[in-house]
DNA sequence: ATTATATACGATAATATATATCGGATATAA
DNA sequence: TTATATCCGATATATATTATCGTATATAAT
């Protein structure tokens, strides 16, 4: 539990080899895959995600790849992990109510509390943080 | 990502159940499966796992069932998730090694870090701050 | 003693989620 | 025109979580 999702480290990992570069060269998916070991497919569908929601910038053909477009110290870490993965919660009851506890629960509001406290922490951290 | 298992959530709700009862009385996997709607069996593994760790007392027999047996103030959150469920981390590789990036991997420090951080915020609240 | 009620617990099944793969399309530089 | 790269829906696989089953053991009440 507590985990991160692979996608959210594939997807740090291929911004940070992006920040690492000079800002006009490009990373092809098939470099980032070979040099971090990482499914070619699977960074494909990561990168694809990214450039949808205008992280990076997709040049196709050959000698293609991706640029960083955003400014990764404007994106905080609540903000990334949920444009990547969706909303964000200890417990699928903050954003989605099919819980068989819900009507009964005797703990909802002190996790709401913990829950609070951690996304606070994530919002003090940028991308950029983890890619530095 | 980033979900608290169903297995810890039944057994915070458990404990804040024995928690506004007097100290002597006893609560039953039924009772509490019935009150608050939780899988009588899982429920059961549940607390069975909290007596073997010491943090309930088993009754047997009819009229049996379990008591708070440690001080909730004393177990802080990070203590309770690793006796609940084994080794906290934002990735496996904190604790387990047989991560294909592990040898190139450019985030982890920064993970790290973050990793520091959450760890640092559960340690800073007990199981009391849940069940009260 | 017998019975009913409760915990103990290994084994297994079902479900959900995360991870990975496939197949064929589109874009574009050389 | 060709080779290289992204695009993307559909599907398969693996893993982890959640739930169930069957049987054993303990004990209070009668």
């Amino acid at each position: 539990m507590l985990k991160l999702t692979r996608k959210v480290e594939y997807a740090l990992i291929a911004l940070r080899h992006m920040q690492d570069k000079a800002p006009e060269l490009v990373s092809s998916t098939k470099e980032i895959s070979t040099q971090y070991n990482i499914p070619l497919e699977i960074l494909a569908k990561t990168l694809q995600h990214l450039a949808k929601e205008n992280i990076i910038e997709p040049i196709n053909g050959p000698r293609g790849g991706y640029r960083l477009k955003a400014q990764l110290g404007n994106i905080n870490l609540v903000e990334f992990f949920e444009r990547v993965e969706g909303p964000l919660g200890l417990s699928d009851c903050f954003y989605d109510s099919n819980c068989l506890q819900i009507d009964y629960c005797n703990i909802r509001t002190p996790i709401q509390r913990i829950n609070a406290n951690m996304i606070n922490m994530f919002r003090g951290m940028t991308v950029q943080d983890v890619t530095s």
